[in-house]
RNA sequence: GGUGGAGUGGCCGAGAGGCGAGGCAACGGCCUGCAAAGCCGUGUACACGGGUUCAAAUCCCGUCUCCACCUCCA
């Protein structure tokens, strides 16, 4: 059975079925720099995470590019009013996304573009614009460069507007525009923004406009046409429609499909900067729910559904995630890590079926149940059967807890055995008492062990302890 | 005004004509000295009003509420 993807452009479910057999080139919108991030990003990024492993694991050889938009208004505005070099602020926030995608275990792209890198390629494209009749440098000596949106009749397409229906923006300055759906593809240089963000070009200096560095971008990594593009829904439009408008005008095929994830609110409205309305990891993780947590939280409803975020829901989703980690590190104490096999089946009809990640999840809960079972039983082969299945699926949803990427067991590495041995003198303790039957002193061990912040649980097999707050 | 989407049990969240996804919480039981963990069992939910059908949460019509986009936005 083959992926099956819903597409936007087509408004459908269709078969994924790669440009090139073996290969799939997927471009995704990353963000533009402009602060630092918040967990709305990260929901995005780990939604196509979860995409990326599994047509990794389907067999295919990904390129994944990841833009990085270090030039814009926002970004120009910000630097103006604190007094620093605008690329000083887009680095900054640039290290910031990078510190929590590698947080939540979000794999490294093959690549992520710069728009401020790809200036040429952006002329180059703009220019064959011009020649085809799409594009205009407008009137006046102001040095922009226009998209000519009545040229081009599939305008509005992909997101389902009717360029006739659209609302004036009334643009703040429109700037010899021949039409207000025009939108730039060159904005010359304005006397009151900082002077190292532009760049020479045949129409005058300026810089990029937003939509122009992904069509440049995407060709130049993955070619004329390539085969997933992706998104949050609030770039369906503008940003995506004048994109294919750019490409498509130039005679590029440019993408196959269109996958583009719903938001995260919170409260009344979609969480954004501008709103005020932010929850950034830092809050998450000060709350107490780790970044495995926060990723399950995530990942767990499907892409195209709207989460409402809460901090109720987001405790809960942690409740969830410990409960199948749980499993597989008693399984891993009793059988060993085991190396992760092949998905159960019915995991991969639901990834299949438009990465319906909720339905793969019911499947990684039930094989936990037949792991605790076997658990009790003592039944090995069970349990390493359960443990390599659950621990595969979760390896392709990126929240695998014996995965290295979170980190926990480096670091506690060397004071283990350590702690381990100095926990088993207390434990002797208890068991002495225990075996007198003076349960006021067993307990009291349990307890200070507690108040250490040791858990102590008794199991067929003797007692066992982990570190950290399990409540 | 235009375009797309959503309303599911106490909560989160899949499903999309007929077998009660899954998780959290609650309750009962097993196990346990107790606890924790685990296992077993218990809930007949689909915004509202009509209609189609042997059968509707799922299809059709209408109504209400909410969200996103049409301006920067993951």
């Amino acid at each position: 059975m083959t992926l099956r993807l819903y597409d936007t452009a087509t408004r459908s479910v269709r078969d994924f079925v790669p440009s090139t057999p073996g290969l799939a080139g997927i471009y995704l919108c990353g963000v533009t720099v402009q602060s630092s991030p918040h967990i709305g990003h990260l929901r995005s990024a780990v939604n196509y995470d979860v995409l990326r492993r599994w047509l990794t694991h389907e067999g295919l050889e990904v390129t994944f590019v990841r833009n990085v938009t270090d030039v814009d208004d926002k970004i120009l505005e910000k630097a103006v009013k604190a007094g620093r070099p605008y690329w000083a602020i887009a680095y900054e926030n640039r290290r910031l996304l990078d510190r929590d995608y590698s947080a939540l275990n979000v794999l490294p792209p093959t690549y992520e573009p710069l728009a401020t890198g790809h200036i040429t390629e952006m002329h180059e494209l703009i220019q064959e614009l011009i020649d085809r009749g799409h594009a205009y440098p407008a009137d006046g000596d102001c040095s922009d460069v226009y998209f000519d949106v009545r040229s081009f009749a599939e305008y509005g397409a992909l997101s389902g507007q009717r360029p006739d229906d659209m609302r004036d923006p009334g643009d703040a300055s429109p700037r010899d525009k021949r039409d207000h759906r025009d939108f730039a593809l060159w904005k010359g240089v304005k006397a009151d923004e900082p002077r190292d963000a532009y760049w020479p070009s045949p129409w005058g200096k300026g810089r990029p406009g937003w939509h122009i560095e992904c069509s440049a971008m995407a060709r130049r990594y993955l070619g004329d046409e390539f085969d997933i593009h992706g998104g949050g829904l609030d770039l369906t439009f503008p940003h995506h429609e004048n994109e294919v408008a750019q490409s498509k005008a130039a005679g590029l095929g440019f993408a196959r499909f269109w996958v583009h994830h719903a938001l995260l609110n919170l409260g009344e409205s979609k969480m954004s900067k501008s709103l005020g309305n932010v929850i950034d990891l830092d809050a998450v993780v000060e709350a107490g729910v780790r970044p495995v947590e926060l990723r399950y939280y995530l990942g767990s409803p499907h892409y195209r559904s709207r989460i409402d975020f809460t901090d109720e829901a987001l405790k809960e989703a942690a409740v969830a995630y410990r409960r199948i980690e749980g499993f597989v590190q008693r399984a891993a104490e009793v059988v060993g890590n085991g190396r992760p096999k092949a998905v159960p089946p019915a995991f991969a009809e639901a990834m299949n079926d438009d990465l319906n990640t909720s339905a793969a999840l019911a499947i990684v809960h039930d094989t936990v149940r037949e792991g605790n079972t076997a658990l009790t039983a003592g039944d090995e082969p069970a349990i390493r059967g359960a443990l390599t299945a659950v621990r595969a699926m979760l390896g392709v949803l990126g929240i695998d807890p014996l995965d290295s990427a979170w980190g926990g067991a480096d670091g506690g590495n060397d004071l283990k055995p350590v702690v381990d041995s100095l926990v088993a003198l207390a434990l002797e303790q208890r068991a002495s008492a225990r075996a007198r039957k003076d349960w006021a002193a067993a307990d009291s061990v349990r307890d200070q062990l507690k108040n250490a912040g040791i858990q102590v649980e008794d199991t067929p097999t003797g007692p066992r302890w982990t570190v950290g707050e399990q409540h």
